[in-house]
Order: structure tokens, then sequence, then C-alpha cells
DNA sequence: AAATGGTTAGTAAGCACTTACTTATAAAAA
DNA sequence: TTTTTATAAGTAAGTGCTTACTAACCATTT
């Protein structure tokens, strides 16, 4: 009856192998945090002894910057503007707001795990997230603010700080994923669509930031 | 010389050392997590030896649970309408909602390692932190959500869900306090003051809101 | 046969927690 | 006022267990 396990046994290629433990590392890590979780469970969940851990990696660490690394590079966060750009175009103010919000939503949502990781990462200071985090928000921030400033030029909307504009954007939807993520997993205070939630999170803050004399260019 | 040092060597109260572990233990548990900070490093960090936590202490769990208990009762956030109950009686809409982010903000200065306590909480899953979180932000929608009806009724809110436009008042303050906290904390993004973040997004909100044909009661 | 994927059985260091003991202090007794 | 004494405050040195990580050795593929 062993040999018939023996025969199961199935080698994995190197390459397969590493990717597996990343996605069971982060996982877990989202889980537990990083000191949380031990190589002996990411090794347990792979139905792999540890030693192959760190045949695969020098130590945790590197696997936890593996993760990282991979993630920063591979994900469609690289251009989340890419979807909204010929709503730039025209001008398209609430496809503009809404697409942004309802992209960030979804990739929220299916990849719950990343996000809990950054947080952890956040939280426990590390270097490779902080980075992450500074390289994209920024960019997000000079993009939706430029595109804030130029139609306040333009009349369209009143004049705010357009960076206190996208704070204010960027909190609800990210606190509406953060809020479901992790305290109201069921969603017992609030349940809605992502589409209805980037419906109102656009309504709200356009309605909240338009210019009350419309179409009217800017004196300045 | 060693004299000088004995003399000053001063034994402290019980209570008193019970409530430094605490302190001390939180603003360790806020920095590296549960898991991530040892009890040596608490006992280090107070000035005495270990044993002295588990005097104290039956075991790790009952420091954290003690931190939690303590901070969840004495926590001015037990009232926070308390200040805009006038407000709202006065129907100043704007006087409730810069109110109550600004009261926000205030705190999650003021206590960031609470809040950072509360963050790593909820990432592991711990049940005191749920308990003060489901608590907590359920009044919130509540009594915000209750409010927010009753300005529809009146006609001065527009038709949208309330616990939406909670969600979306939430995430504003309770993002830009995260931002400040995790991310940004150079505040090299946005560097605006409470009361000015408070303005704004009290003043976003409410033209977010606010009934196009205003002072009219709604047919309904 | 040589590379590759995997295992077993460790190691030293670190962890939460305990034991057995020493002092400081405050109030009662002298 | 001084001395005694019970007790609370504190320590040093462990305990057994877990941790990240390694070395030395198999087994399957090419």
């Amino acid at each position: 009856m062993d040999k018939f396990f023996e025969t199961t046994t199935t080698r994995m290629a190197g390459d397969e192998r590493r990717e597996q433990l990343c996605t069971i590392a982060m996982r877990l890590f989202s889980e537990r945090g990083f000191r949380g979780t031990t190589t002996k469970e990411i090794a347990h969940a792979a139905g792999v002894s540890e030693a192959v851990i760190f045949k695969h990696f020098s130590n945790k660490d590197e696997l936890y910057a593996s993760i990282l690394d991979h993630k920063a590079c591979s994900h469609p966060f690289d251009n989340p503007f890419a979807e909204i750009a010929d709503k730039i175009e025209q001008k398209d103010d609430f496809g503009v707001f809404y697409s942004m919000a309802l992209n960030a939503l979804n990739h929220h949502q299916e990849d719950e795990d990343f996000l809990r990781l950054m947080l952890h990462s956040a939280l426990e200071g590390h270097d490779l997230a902080r980075m992450f985090f500074e390289n994209f928000i920024t960019r997000i921030y000079d993009f939706l603010g430029s595109y804030i400033d130029q139609r306040q030029e333009e009349g369209a909307f009143r004049e705010v700080e357009p960076r206190i504009v996208v704070r204010t954007f960027i909190g609800m939807f990210v606190h509406h994923s953060l809020n479901n993520i992790l305290w109201d997993k069921e969603q017992k205070l609030l349940k809605i669509s992502n589409e209805e939630a980037a419906r109102e999170f656009a309504t709200i803050l356009l309605e909240g930031i338009k210019s009350k004399k419309a179409k009217v260019k800017s004196k300045k």
C-alpha cells in the first residue's frame, strides 16, 4: 500500500515549486504576519519538508522579499492608469473616478492576501513594502492630482488642493476594502457590489468638488 | 558609586508597575506585533526582569487582553457623540461632520500606538479587537446613519443609502490617519492640519450628498 | 553519470514561562 | 521612636519546547 503513494509522489519542477512556495507563504504571512508564520508551516502547507524552502530561498527574509518583488513587478497595479486613459482624454470625470475606484475595489477583492500582506509589512516597517507603497501611491497622487488640477483650471471643479481630493477619494475605496477584509467580512454593516460602491464614491466626490458656476473658466 | 545607583533603585507599587508594563507592551506590540514582541523585550524596556511580567500577568495573552480591556473601557471613544449632540439638535450639518472628523483625527494622532495595535489585532484576527471594532463601529453607523436618514426626510440631503454615506465619510478620515501613521509619516504627499482636513472632508461630503432642490421637502 | 528534487536528522539560539530564592518597605509591636 | 515582621517586589538561573537553518544523504530524471 505504500507503493501506491510512492507512485503518486510527483516531483515538481524547480520554478514551479518556487512559485508554489511564494503563493503559500504569501497566504500564510498575510494571515499571521511574517514573524507569526513558521517555515515549518509553509513547508507543511506545500506538502514538502522544511529543508526544501531553504533549497529555494537562502533564508526566510529572502522568501518574503521575493514575494514582494514578484508581486510588485507582475501585478496589474503596474498600470492602473491605462484603463482610464481614454476617459481622461474625453474628460469623462465620472468615468475617470468610477473606473479608478472599481478597478481598485476589484483588485483588492481578488488579491486580499496581497493587501493583508502589505498592511502587515507597513505595520512591521518592512523596507520593500514601503518602497512599493511609496512608488505606487506617489504615482497615483501625481497622476490623479494633475488631472484634477487641469479640470480646475477649466472651471469644472472648484478650487481645492488637488492632493486633498485625491486623499479623500482614495480613502473612500481603500477604507471600504479594508472594512470588508478586516472587520466586516460578512458585510453586515453594508453589503453592496463593487460597481455600486464605485458609483456612489465617484458621485459623492464629483458633486463634492464640482464648480458652483458650471462651465465657467476660472479667473486665474 | 554603586551606592548612588542603589539608592535610585526604587521599587514600584504593584498597580503602578502593572500599568507601566501595559503601556510599554502596547507600544511594542503596536510596533512589532504580538508575536513579534518578546516578553524579554517588554521586561527590558521596563527596566525589570522577565519574571516580573509573569508576576502581574499569568501569560502573554493576558497581558495583551488587559491592554485592550483597559483601553476599551477608559477611552474617550466611549462617547464620541457627546461633543456633537448639540450640533445635531441644531441641525448644523457641517458642524456634525466637521466635529466627527476632527475628533477622530485628533484621537488617532494622540493614540497612534492604539490604532496600530488595533490594526495588528484585526490582521491577526484577535477576538477582543474584533469586539471593540464591532461595538464601536456599529454604533457609529447607527448613530450617523439615522441622522443622515432624518436629514434626507427633511429634504436636506439627496436620496442615498445612509450607510454608504457613513462608509464614505469614515473612509476619508480613517484613511487619512492610516496614511500619516503607516505610509507617509513625514507627510510628504500631503501635509495639512487636522482642522483643515476635517473641514475639507466635511465640505466634500456635504456638497456630495446635499439635495439638488434645496429646502424642498421630499415627496415621500 | 550527472544534475535535480527531495528527505532525515540534526544544531544552536530563542521563546514563553517557572522555580527557588532575595530584598525593600510599610505597618504593627516594643 | 525604634525594632520587628509579614508581604509585596524583584531576581538569577533555569525548563522544555520551538525556531530558522544545515549537512549529509537518497531517488528520480535526463
